[in-house]
DNA sequence: GCTGGCGCTTGCATGGACGCAAGTGTGACT
DNA sequence: AGTCACACTTGCGTCCATGCAAGCGCCAGC
């Protein structure tokens, strides 16, 4: 900034992500962290860049946050229309690649990797080792469109019309308490009666989830005697007889130590699985490999999904 | 390429330049010498890019050409647009700034430069120390948008609807003989008869100069017996007596072996001479402050340009 | 058929960008 | 007030990308 200011065209285009990156993270770190560089490294660029150009991009203010100037947030909104297209150029190379090899990235929920998707990965990675699946955990909606993944497993139906999904199988919920518990009886048939039980529920403000939602309206929270964000530790709760849970049935039912407190899934509780690829990702080899693997393998899950009883086949 | 394909997302943007060189100039060396990097370095940074995204981007063909193929074509599209971005960026942070120093890149014709536009810029520098004028002689027409120079000065009115110019005279020109070539007499009044001198022209296929369109209608070329596409040599050759040449006046009338063939400029070939600029630089400082000095050292310049005989003031 | 020119390809030495780690400043919570 | 956490800033050593230069292949022109 001090040098003088010889104005000269953007002749490093990286620098253009550096700035989008401090300007969605407010700050160096998180900006660092993003574009899996060094914080010291970013500082560096960043003065470098602005030295170059002559214009101060972000205003250093304490606490270390970094607000973009008029010219900061000029520059990040290029980077930004620049990154959707670079995003589309990923997806249309990676359309066009008909080789069975290559890489993979898969999201899926934590559960569902857990009791579903594992083995059929395993599957998978029988019929095409050449594909090397890296599947990521994660319970946020990872951006397809941004190739975060290439494909997702998720409880709801693709809204974005650039995505390309199928339903595989309805998911049904219900409420499960530990057979000690529940005394052993066979489960009712009744309406669900949560106040005779210790009920275990979500923290206080998860909203958007379902489950939680359906809960708050439907169980007296004098009721409830544990809350958690996981759904995992309140299966293990359930399990270890603290209390009732509401669990979908493909998490419940394999569960020996567990019972289902009514016999017939919560019906509001009901959702759909889908798996969605982006658009421009559906016709690539591996991609349409996964899905026709996923999709064979899906149907002999489709019990434990909808939560059919054995007894019931 | 021989590498496992992991196709991966694009992680430097700056490849995309390289890729975008490379198809424009169908060679590694021309992109190397447009990005200003050595061969070597444009020839391993494509293939590492290559070997990463697992796709060929261009085929080999024999004698050193290098031909996109459909996925770099495809990336050479995304950059180009990306280009565009950068350049509108470029231009809207140079055209916020404010201060008197900094880079200024002019361009003009040879000719303009040698005899009317130096001297206003020496004066330009003498008013404006801190900023530092680049003159880039070149008769192609540079590329303002895409900031391959600030101002320029042409000779015709600009087209494009982001330029902003303004006029700032016409500029005549006639037909010129050494003084004896022309026996010294007066010049004509009348029609120009150009069969009875020899006379210089420009090579044969000058397509697009106005001045060779004319003479190759007006001038017999049994006439001709000296062509040059340079307007200095025809200069040099028509103060030598080799012939007549016909050259606009402010290159002709300084010239005191020189004589007008006829008395008042040829009006077919009037020009107007415009000093353009990008819409976005026209508020920038030095900018505006260089339009400013041009505009009114013009004004001193006009009976120059316009071809005003000395005597006719 | 040889020579010169041009451009791609490859080995080698260097310099600058990078990661690491220590230092500093600011705000929040106790 | 004191401690902690977090983030920016800066010094230092390393390593990789780069430029340079030599080698090779192709083409054209004498």
């Amino acid at each position: 900034m001090q040098a003088p200011a010889y104005a000269v065209p953007m002749d490093d285009w990286n620098d253009l992500r550096l700035v989008l990156a401090i300007a969605r993270n407010g700050s160096l770190t998180g900006a660092a962290k993003d574009l899996e560089i060094n914080h010291s490294t970013a500082f560096r660029r960043l003065g470098a860049l602005e030295d170059a150009i002559g214009v101060r991009l972000f205003e250093r203010l304490p606490g270390g946050v970094y607000a973009p100037t008029q010219a900061g947030e000029r520059m990040a909104a290029t980077a930004e229309r620049i990154e959707t297209e670079t995003d589309a150029l990923d997806r249309e190379i990676v359309g066009r690649d008909t080789s069975l090899t290559g890489r993979l990235r898969v999201t899926s929920s934590e559960t569902l990797a857990y009791r579903v998707l594992t083995k059929q990965i395993a599957k998978f990675r029988e019929l095409h080792p050449g594909i090397l699946v890296e599947l990521v955990i994660d319970n946020r909606v990872l951006n397809l469109s941004r190739r975060e993944a290439d494909i997702a497993l998720r409880i709801n139906r693709p809204r974005e019309g650039d995505l390309y999904g199928r339903k595989l199988s309805d998911v049904a919920w219900t409420a499960y308490g530990s057979r000690s518990l529940l005394a052993g009886g066979a489960p009712a048939t009744g309406p669900t009666d949560f106040a005779a039980y210790p009920v275990i529920g979500w923290e206080e403000n998860a909203s958007g989830i379902n489950a939680a939602e359906w809960m708050a309206e439907h169980v007296p929270s004098q009721a409830i005697v544990y809350r958690t964000n996981s759904i995992v530790s309140q299966l293990v709760a359930a399990k270890a007889g603290i209390g009732v849970a509401v669990l979908p049935c493909y998490l419940g039912d394999p569960e020996p130590d567990l019972m289902r407190l009514v016999r017939e899934p919560i019906s509001a509780l009901g959702r759909e699985l889908w798996i969605v690829t982006h658009a421009d990702l559906r016709r690539t080899a591996r991609v349409r490999a996964f899905l026709d693997v996923i999709g064979e393998g899906m149907t002999a899950a489709r019990p434990l999904l909808t939560g059919s009883l054995p007894s019931d086949g």
